[in-house]
DNA sequence: AATTGTGAATTCTTTCACAGCA
DNA sequence: TGCTGTGAAAGAATTCACAATT
């Protein structure tokens, strides 16, 4: 454990499925400290996540420091703190949204990102009607002045919410514009060079994949661990 | 352990990867037959899936029958076929949405669902400014008759698009109304029965997931394979 | 006594590589 | 020839189980 080349900046890569459980943990992580909780046992922890104690303690290792005390559990606050410097999120991040259709000034609205470092810095639309447009104290741009405005508050990071058969010009233009982070919320797989990460959140791919458990009669729940007997 | 599942065509639950990219091939494929392709090879349809031909075979070779002609590729309409009758796709899911705010209209609004079996019967909000208002050619109904529109819809998929604060609670009706395929909107992690399949888009983690890659310097490329140097 | 941290065992997933077929 | 389908091999992720620590 003093061994810091092993994980820490610059380390190697977390496995994306610890990834994923990290942003749960670090919800959790939060409602505890509202609740004024100032410690938890892995127990206490993967429960509110949705995850089992084993694979929390192994997600935690692989983070570096030591943020538990045995026989005691993990402080919140200063594991809250781990995870989220591990993540990134102590760095300003600036985001602008393309598309400010419904979908678009829902996600603008949405106050989950602030506080973490995220920061609407602007909302693009290809339409007359929509720029000039007040959204979540932003004025709708005209998309046309992309580049130059994630230029000029420096975007890193953009969100499209835009229909599908637009979006992959709109991922090209932000290609271009240097952007290397996108969130994706139209239903198109995008191409893109392998150093932009794309995330894709897609509402089909969800209903799918629940009518093909209530097809099957499958309980899939990943949020309950199974019990142990015995 | 218990092997619990026989299911139909000789299948047993399929994992949760493979169902992930059967709905992307689907979508590949949709696009494909728009563009009057009869037969795709595995290594085609992998490219414009974003995955790797190996695997794109191997899960196939899960769904059962053979939908490929060796030294020539898959048909292309058998093959979504295949893919929409082992998702569920055949079947009628009758979906209501609660929370008829902007992010719950953007999903009613949402085309990409029609076609596959799904269909929107109710749209719902707590709120009485919202109640009566049309979104998407159906009228938004009180919340309060969230149990009596389950049964006389035969809703059996529910989308929550409500706030976190009320997310769990929405979620507890939905279960007590009989539902037990939910996708959820909100960000808070909901806890139900283990018979009740829960999907969660978060743009939160989406996000900090991106935040990790870009702080790491990591480009890691979902939607493109390494390319072959040619 | 309680709970973490982690090697070892297990299970799951992906990739390889090639036989088999059109 | 070209491409699928699939066992076998390799690689990851998860779970177990227990020594270490407060």
């Amino acid at each position: 454990m003093t061994d810091r080349d092993t994980q820490q900046h610059g380390g190697r890569a977390l496995p994306e499925a610890t990834l994923e459980r990290l942003t749960v943990y670090l919800r959790a992580l939060e409602a505890a400290q509202l609740a004024g909780q100032r410690t938890v046992s892995s127990e206490t922890l993967a429960s509110a996540a949705g995850a089992n104690p084993a694979i929390l303690r192994k997600d935690l290792s692989l983070l570096g420091g030591s943020f538990g005390r045995r026989g005691v559990g993990y402080d919140v606050p200063g594991l809250a703190d781990h995870i989220g410097a591990t993540l990134g999120l102590k760095r300003q991040w600036r985001m602008a949204i393309i598309g400010a259709g419904n979908l678009g000034r829902a996600l603008a609205g949405f106050s989950g990102f602030r506080g973490h470092g995220f920061e609407l810095k602007a909302i693009l639309d290809q339409s007359p009607t929509e720029v000039g447009r007040s959204v979540a104290g932003l004025r709708v741009s005209p998309a046309s002045e992309l580049e130059s405005i994630v230029a000029a508050e420096s975007v890193n990071m953009a969100v499209i919410a835009v229909p599908g058969a637009v979006a992959q010009g709109v991922c090209d233009q932000l290609v271009a514009a240097g952007i290397r982070s996108i969130l994706n919320f139209a239903p198109v797989v995008l191409q893109a060079p392998a150093e932009v990460n794309i995330r894709q959140v897609d509402m089909s791919r969800e209903l799918q994949i629940l009518a093909y458990y209530a097809h099957q009669g499958v309980g899939h729940q990943d949020a309950v661990p199974p019990l142990q007997s015995e």
